[in-house]
DNA sequence: TATTATTGTGTCATAACGACGCAATGATAT
DNA sequence: ATATCATTGCGTCGTTATGACACAATAATA
């Protein structure tokens, strides 16, 4: 499906390819030395960064959809991505400052360019393990790279708003769902998954009480190896029982009812 | 923002006021004698129920043209209204199924007619007071009513399966949220909040855990009147304490983490 | 006035949870 | 080689929440 068009193209071709007036954003969700990662985009035309999104194909699942975007920019296929809200404020997009980062690529449009239409954003994220992934900007961006989750203070658009949104999805999830096994490597310490847990909930919890409750539901098993090299006690190592991880997908964590 | 179109003008004009290819559905959820009800439409050209829907003016938010939906619909505003997820199968409305339809109605179109392009849709579920709605058809309707949750087999298009995921997210809310203000009178038993519940899970619940359990959420307080009148023994009658039900809407319920 | 189904209130054993103690370990410093 | 030290493994203890159940109180009806 991945289509390599130009970025005139796209904008002026685009509403015979798109859905109208409907994108996606993705927030790629990436774990690395104890600190949540956002994939983000430096957008050629305006100095701000955005969440990396895509039009809908007039025949294409919206999931797929969400799954191209973040094929186009992971590298990563077989990833776990979950809609989770719709954004759709009349006024989310500025008509003229549309037409000004138009104007700087060098492009000119007609008034009714489907570009500068209102548009109506499904939001997903997704968790990926950060060492596999190749991030790779587009024709409209200069750049993609991690940012610092709790660094990231104003997005393009509604994109912060959209961020803000999926980072409390995700901490809803953790009471029903099994997590980590996406944004862990295969191998892993007690120490780091809590740090996982920690870093999501931006919350302190108890080192002993943690290891007893995660290892209660039953999805993950310790290793007869430890991780050797730091600079204590070598800890055990972990990983997940894919088998019973999906599982707790399927079936729920707890649920107090 | 209500409008008074007929159907004639909403296919042949809707292309002008409306957000192409985006829709909205509502489930709307009501509980009468212990039982979970839905408001559903007959539709006058298919032989067929179907989920109250709508489309967003181009100059509309879309939660508000879910509250104008369901305005509509019900007669009731201030109402408890969330957005669960987006249906986007490229094949979930049949072009040959609706241009049969159209011509039922003894309208023509013309083949690029807004109606007949793919549409993703916008879901969301309704909690409200089943005593206090007014159902109401709208022209492309003959008939308004409410159904029983249980007996509901097949809906118009892809309707069941929406219908189905909210009350998969109305499930899954019950743990994280107050519940049963926009679905009970204002004043109620024990027995009749605990059906609720019941219904909701469709599992059976020990009335004492129960009883302990949601008042120790502190949302609901028992009054000094009972309800007479009843075969047997007066049950006391509790009402929702809205300060605190707001405030757990809010923080939410318990939350493991 | 007795009957009956339902409601109000409580108990008990078990499981889950939060807070914390202490010994074992493995790299580093002496 | 040995002591040091932060970290890890593995527990305890008291409190609270949960599931299962017993029994008395009550209001309409027979």
């Amino acid at each position: 499906m991945k289509q390599e068009t130009s970025i005139k193209d796209t904008i002026l071709k685009g509403g015979k390819l798109f859905m109208p007036s409907l994108s996606l954003d993705c927030v790629i969700f990436g774990f690395h030395e104890n600190e949540l990662k956002v994939l983000l985009l430096k957008m050629k035309s305006a100095d701000a960064w955005a969440l990396p999104g895509g039009f809908i194909y007039k025949d294409e699942h919206i999931e797929e959809a969400a799954t191209r975007v973040l094929r186009e920019r992971t590298g990563i296929q077989d990833i776990f991505l979950r809609q989770f809200h719709v954004f759709g404020h009349p006024k989310r997009a500025d008509k003229k400052f549309h037409l000004n980062m138009l104007k700087k690529d060098g492009i000119s449009v007609e008034k009714d360019n489907w570009l500068l239409q209102r548009f109506i954003t499904v939001g997903y994220y997704a968790l990926v393990d950060f060492a596999v992934v190749i991030p790779e900007p587009d024709h409209s961006s200069i750049a993609c790279e991690w940012h610092d989750l709790h660094t990231i203070r104003e997005l393009f658009m509604d994109h912060k708003a959209i961020l803000d949104k999926a980072l409390e999805t995700l901490r809803l999830q953790l009471n029903h769902e099994p997590i980590g096994y996406n944004l862990l490597p295969t191998k892993f310490t007690m120490p780091e998954i809590q740090k996982l847990y920690e870093t999501i909930l931006d919350k302190q919890l108890d080192r002993r009480n943690f290891q007893r409750r995660i290892l209660s539901f039953g999805f993950i098993k310790r290793l007869k190896e430890t991780r050797k090299g730091g600079a204590h006690k070598a800890p055990y190592l972990y990983s997940f029982d894919l088998k019973k991880y999906k599982k707790a997908l399927q079936e729920g964590l707890q649920g107090a009812w």
